[in-house]
RNA sequence: GGGGAUAUAGCUCAAUUGGCAGAGCACCGGCUUUGCAAGCCGGGGGUUACCGGUUCGAAUCCGGUUAUCUCCA
């Protein structure tokens, strides 16, 4: 980068105003071939390179950007910041090897408070996407040295002419003030100060906060308002955010009282996008090298040509959109009906939306892809390896787009001819709300739409409903700052747990130097000198051994048990936990000679046999994990695991529940990689970067050393692992699925077992069948076959039964026809019947019903101790009563009521024991009905 | 986090105020046809997603669960 900036030309044509007319043009006229042949601006890739490079230079460790899906930390949606993944070393939980650190960072604004995606494609500078540059220092540096830094980068580094750098701080940072005059005395006359809502910092609404000091970069004077007090902040635009610099000073608590901080830190962004703007000599960010090629591929192939005005939106949203998903898709999310992945969703249609206005109705998103891969696969390599997966999920997404606005299409053609027809000329805002709402049909579709039908929308009753919706909402939201990035519950938790650590290891930590060693992954028992006792804070008795062959709670792997033995008293232990390099065994009993015990040699055993069967389910585990990506596909990350002796359990991330079929192939592939009993190597040592190029799983997230273990079953599975493990893969002997279900939006949990758990299992299963088998009186190869007959034999006997007393109900129903009592020229009969079921009643009842002299009828029937009744009269019959009346006269007298249609009705009773009677009254009802 | 919507035969969907669970396609059998396309007749297939409640009676009403769609924050 070095070598580029000597060129002359740059520093030369950075002096003037007019460098940035022909520059400008000239990019946008460049192919993506010959921009990356380009050697005399700095390109993206370079400026970023060249960042991490400085300040790698000057003491900071280049730390690798965080991926963006944030992990252990519920409060936040996306990596949203460069000090994401500092932020318990900024709350002092957590120490790192080094003080002082660079990073390039993938960021994703939208949703929360930092909502951009409304504005993006409309203005120069919004991104859902971005990559923020920043240097950390963790209690080392401060004030002084960050704006020599920056100071220092911005005008020697990247050459920017110090006479557009505009500095300002916190209104009441006069330190900040005072190193910026010193450092560059030349930036007195445009230091502006602001106030809180400018040049102040927050986690949230207590922690860690403090004063900020921002660089501004002036674009020049025919960008702005012309106003004398024109300056950054100023809403004309003429001033650009170029970089912030957070300088955490203090610690907010609950009362709003700020106690400076014992060592300030200092937190600083800087927005790549932008800096390259600045330096490539553009406009907008979307002129620049990191979306010229994506807006040319649009182009391309759309066959439209892309503007950088208005008309150029669609093109900007699309590049936009499609850097963040295909990020986010890489780094494991996917879009879904909840939380993340709806906003990913949302994403995704916008872009296809405006896909659709660029007349690209089918699935097109997703052929960009290659090209943004190919752009930037280099420095985020895993775009490249995910490449056909991004494509996959887009092209899934884009389709089903499609179907909701199919959908949209097919309830308009159903609404609108029907408005039309009466005569109405404007769609209500609240069915305009309700498409847009509950079917998610785009507003500005339904309005073309309706426009075909010759109706207008109501954009005041829809803006209305919208802010109705907004207000529930707003309501409902216990109303968590979107700033605060720790919950102030989530944060208690957390200094609980460091807390914890303290109280029972800290003196031993004062005390002794050496930690606990664990030896356990190749002995099952030996000595150990007993570092410590003590009793944690609820009273639990530990044993911390200097060395010892106890598993401590780690990596979903339980604690081991087993005992410690003095002389001949075994002392039993229930679990093992590690805080620090201290390995922690806890006891079941605290003897009074337990203390006098510290600094002897006694010996340990584990429970063996647990801690076979807790290795088989280990194992089992990476099984599981690669089989799910095999049969499933390359998303499917893990995502939690416990693996206990009993069984095992694995989270991990996946869209949709897995089929029978899914289910049966996975459990199948893992148990022929038992069968083919693979020995298990274990890879110690192994540096990091190493083990990652050898394609090891690894969790995202997770934090690892410079040296890792690594579990490799042959060429199947590859893992960084410190947990136990069986030799060979036959150890674990079976495996069986138990259950598939759902935790949390894209992440679903399988249970299972296997070794003894297995045996358990199919003991319990075997002894069912057989007697199962014995009741049947078979043998169990035919059981099935048995169940079978059983079931048809049962069917047919029961439509057998059904038929005889359908027959039967019938000729009682004739026979009572015959002796049926005349009132009105209407045959009045009512009768019980010996059925099963109200069917059957309703099935006797049709033959009044269809008959062709005039019947009135009732028949009953007690079913579960209930009166049941239903009311029939024949057609001819129809005009002079009505069923539901001749039911609800019977019912009430039975104590319940009825009601049903003029021809047929039912209703019901509890007093069986007046039935009879009740039905010898019916004729008489009848008479009292026909009278009315 | 809050709101709206959906879940009925293998598939696509019906079922007036709670009152006899149906259609089309697909499937099976038979007939018809030189063949194809198809036609005619008949048949099987349902725990109305799951659990509970209200009711004489629930696909329908109420509560909960699961899954899916969607909007807001």
């Amino acid at each position: 980068m070095r070598r580029r900036l000597k060129k002359p030309n740059l520093r030369f044509s950075l002096e003037g105003d007019s460098w940035l007319k022909p520059l400008k043009g000239f990019i946008l006229a460049m192919d993506a071939e010959k921009l990356s042949k380009l050697e005399f601006f700095m390109k993206s890739a370079d400026i970023r390179e060249g960042f991490l490079k400085y300040f790698g230079a000057a003491g900071h460790t280049r730390v690798p950007s965080s991926s963006l899906i944030p992990q252990d930390d519920p409060s936040l949606l996306f990596t949203n910041a460069g000090m994401n993944q500092f932020k318990k070393v900024f709350l002092g939980l957590e120490v790192r090897p080094y003080k002082r650190a660079v990073s390039s960072q993938k960021c994703m604004r939208a949703g929360g408070k930092h909502n951009d995606l409304e504005n993006v494609g409309l203005t120069p500078r919004h991104h859902t996407f971005f990559e923020m540059l920043g240097n950390f220092s963790f209690g080392d540096y401060f004030k002084k040295e960050a704006v020599t830094f920056a100071w220092e980068y911005l005008t020697k580094q990247l050459n920017l002419p110090a006479g557009r750098l505009w500095p300002t701080v916190f209104t009441e940072d006069d330190e900040a003030e005072k190193h910026w005059l010193a450092v560059a005395p030349e930036t007195k006359s445009r230091l502006r100060r602001f106030g809180e809502a400018d040049n102040f910092w927050s986690m949230g609404e207590t922690g860690p906060c403090g004063p900020c000091s921002e660089i501004h970069y002036d674009r020049g004077e025919k960008y702005g308002c012309g106003k004398p007090d024109c300056g950054p902040n100023c809403e004309c635009g003429r001033f650009m955010e170029l970089w912030n610099l957070v300088f955490m000073q203090y610690n907010r608590d609950e009362s709003g009282k700020m106690t400076p901080l014992p060592k300030p830190s200092v937190d600083t962004g800087a927005g790549l996008e932008r800096l390259a703007s600045v330096l490539q000599g553009v406009e907008s960010n979307y002129d620049t090298d990191l979306f010229v090629p994506i807006i040319r591929q649009i182009e391309s192939l759309t066959g439209k040509k892309y503007s950088t005005g208005p008309d150029g939106v669609s093109f900007r949203v699309i590049a936009d959109h499609l850097r963040a998903l295909s990020f986010c898709f890489a780094d494991g999310a996917l879009p879904s009906n909840e939380g993340r992945g709806y906003v990913l969703r949302r994403i995704l249609r916008r872009a296809a939306r405006h896909a659709h206005l660029l007349g690209k109705k089918e699935p097109f998103i997703y052929r960009l892809v290659d090209t943004l891969a190919a752009e930037m696969g280099g420095v985020y390599p895993e775009l490249k390896a995910k490449k056909e997966h991004i494509k996959l999920v887009i092209e899934e997404e884009e389709k089903n787009f499609g179907v909701t606005l199919e959908n949209g299409l097919e309830l308009a053609a159903k609404e609108f001819p029907s408005l039309a027809k009466k005569g109405q000329k404007i769609v209500p805002g609240e069915l305009v709300f309700k498409f847009y709402d509950t079917y998610g049909f785009p507003a500005d579709l339904t309005e073309l739409v309706a426009r075909d039908y010759g109706l207008t929308v109501d954009w005041d009753g829809f803006e209305k409903e919208l802010e109705k919706q907004r207000e529930r909402s707003r309501k409902a939201s216990k109303f968590v700052s979107a700033e605060a990035t720790i919950p102030i519950e989530f944060l208690s938790t957390i200094q609980k747990d460091v807390q914890l650590h303290f109280e029972v290891v800290k003196q031993l930590q004062e005390k002794h130097a050496p930690s606990s060693k664990f030896i356990g992954y190749d002995h099952r028992e030996s000595k150990g000198k007993v570092l410590d006792i003590a009793k944690d804070e609820i009273g639990r008795p530990i044993v911390i051994f200097n060395v010892t062959p106890f598993y401590a709670e780690a990596g979903g792997q339980v604690g081991d048990t087993g005992k410690v033995i003095k002389n001949n008293e075994e002392l039993k232990v229930v679990d093992t936990q590690k805080k620090q390099d201290y390995i922690l065994l806890y006891l079941g009993s605290f003897p009074e000679y337990l203390k006098e015990l510290k600094g002897e040699e006694l010996s340990e055993e584990i429970d063996w046999k647990r801690r076979q069967e807790i290795m088989r389910n280990h194992t089992t585990t990476h099984l599981v994990h690669k089989a799910l990506r095999n049969v499933l596909g390359e998303h499917v990350h893990q995502a939690g695991s416990l693996v206990a002796p009993d069984r095992l359990r694995f989270d991990f991330t996946h869209f949709k529940p897995l089929s029978a079929e899914e289910l049966k192939r996975i459990e199948e592939e893992v148990n022929e990689k038992i069968l083919e009993s693979i020995l298990i190597e274990t890879l110690w040592d192994v540096p990091l970067e190493e083990a990652k190029k050898m394609g090891a799983m690894m969790l995202f997230g997770e934090k690892y050393g410079d040296r890792v273990r690594v579990i490799k079953i042959a060429d199947y599975s590859l893992e960084l692992c410190g947990g136990t493990h069986v030799a060979s893969t036959g150890q674990i002997g079976l495996f069986s699925i138990l259950s598939e279900s759902g935790i949390a939006s894209g992440v679903r949990r399988i249970e299972a077992v296997t070794g003894s758990g297995f045996l358990h299992l199919a003991k319990g299963e075997r002894q069912l069948l057989f007697s199962l088998a014995e009741k049947m009186k078979v043998p169990v190869e035919i059981l099935a076959h048995k169940v079978e007959e059983l079931l048809s034999s049962q069917k047919q006997l029961e439509k057998r039964l059904e038929e005889l007393k359908k027959e039967q109900s019938k000729e009682k129903l004739m026979l009572a026809l015959q002796n049926a009592a005349q009132i009105n020229g209407i045959k009045v009969v009512a009768t019980e019947l010996n059925v099963e079921n109200r069917q059957a009643l309703m099935d006797s009842a049709d033959l009044i019903v269809n008959a062709k002299e005039k019947i009135a009828g009732v028949l009953a029937a007690v079913l579960d101790s209930d009166v049941t009744l239903v009311a029939a009269i024949s057609r001819p019959a129809l005009e002079s009563i009505k069923a539901p009346d001749l039911v609800k006269e019977v019912a009430v007298r039975l104590g319940g009521t009825g009601g049903g249609r003029p021809h047929l009705a039912q209703g019901g009773g509890k007093n069986k024991e007046k039935l009879a009677e009740v039905l010898t009254d019916v004729p008489k009802m009848v008479e009292k009905l026909l009278s009315r």
